[in-house]
DNA sequence: CCAGCTAGTTCAGTCATTGAACTGACACAT
DNA sequence: ATGTGTCAGTTCAATGACTGAACTAGCTGG
């Protein structure tokens, strides 16, 4: 085989999976595209993260199929979840919930709802008032109990406001037709 | 604040969890433990991480109240789940699916039963036939349609035959009173 | 053809990981 | 008490990954 293999464990789902989003800051970038960040100085801004490890973070998981590069967006290039990479959502929200859980007292530090009804997302992801279980698209994430002001760039602003996943954020750069 | 801090994001849980269990073999090894592997040198065999490495990730487990050390179990010390550790089971189990589903196209690596009633759990941890959420202990944990047997060492040989979670696997090294 | 924006690349310094060999504590037998 | 074995670590040189800052290159509008 010629994987990645970073970890040997050939029989563990797990050890697939971290050769894919374990190495560090994959899993940021990805809970950012979820967020709504799609280009690559914002990855940069927001998270912080070296632009040199970032272009090798975003290569591979576009070439593991999680992201799509698009070249000829208006603006310049834009990184979007594929369909594998919104899959890991579950993955994503057990990992919030359990930090949620145990580092932060005053409770989560963002809620999900479902953006048709207005209904709480449990932590399987399924909607408080219609039962069923909520597509990332129509997940609309808010500010919860739990957050704490202190950002203030205008990125931090815009992925810390409510507003539905995958939602781009930057989109702005083409000029809104309503809008400015 | 003195938290560790290698992710800069206070605001997002997960950046909290990566804190945690983001390191490289970390995730390995709570996956070790809920398979029952308690011993340092069954961790280290079983993974192939350095022994270095290994001793710094337990140190941090433990001081993250993620695993417990006991060195006062017969035949040396034992590291085991914290009720804190366990919590992050329904994280573990969604990390395999993905894995699973993409990178398994033979089916799922392991399978996951209600050990009281042989029910299969689904996605969500629920079991199919009795319909609750099942508690970690009660998961029996047997090969998938899509193992590939390969290894062979008496450690491996015991994580992958069916079992219930958080077994001990070595626990032979205090002498059985049945069997030699 | 210049200024400004975007998406990268380059590179020296630092830090983490690797793998192999070693230490120290305990247990049991001689 | 001496030797043998096991277990849980430590030590250390070599290698590899990450960091941060500066630099390049392509496009856009004036």
């Amino acid at each position: 085989m010629t994987l990645p293999s970073t970890y040997a464990d050939r029989n563990c789902s797990l050890a697939r999976t971290l050769e894919v989003v374990g190495e560090r800051w994959t899993l940021m970038i990805v809970r950012d595209a979820f967020f709504g960040v799609t280009r690559f100085g914002d990855f940069a801004a927001e998270l912080g993260i070296p632009r040199a490890v970032l272009t090798s973070r975003l290569k591979s998981l576009v070439q593991e199929g999680v992201l799509t590069r698009e070249g000829d967006a208006p603006g310049g290039v834009e990184y979007r979840l594929t369909a594998k990479g919104i899959a890991l959502w579950p993955a994503l929200r057990a990992f919030m919930n359990w930090g949620d859980e145990f580092y932060s007292p005053a409770g989560a530090k963002r809620t999900f709802r479902h953006d048709q009804d207005a209904g709480l997302i449990d932590q399987d992801g399924r909607c408080q008032e219609c039962g069923t279980v909520v597509r990332v698209p129509e997940i609309r994430i808010e500010r919860g109990p739990g957050f704490e002001p202190t950002e203030s760039d205008p990125v931090s602003e815009a992925i810390t406001t409510s507003r539905r996943l995958l939602e781009p954020v930057t989109a702005a750069r083409t000029p809104a037709p309503a809008a400015g």
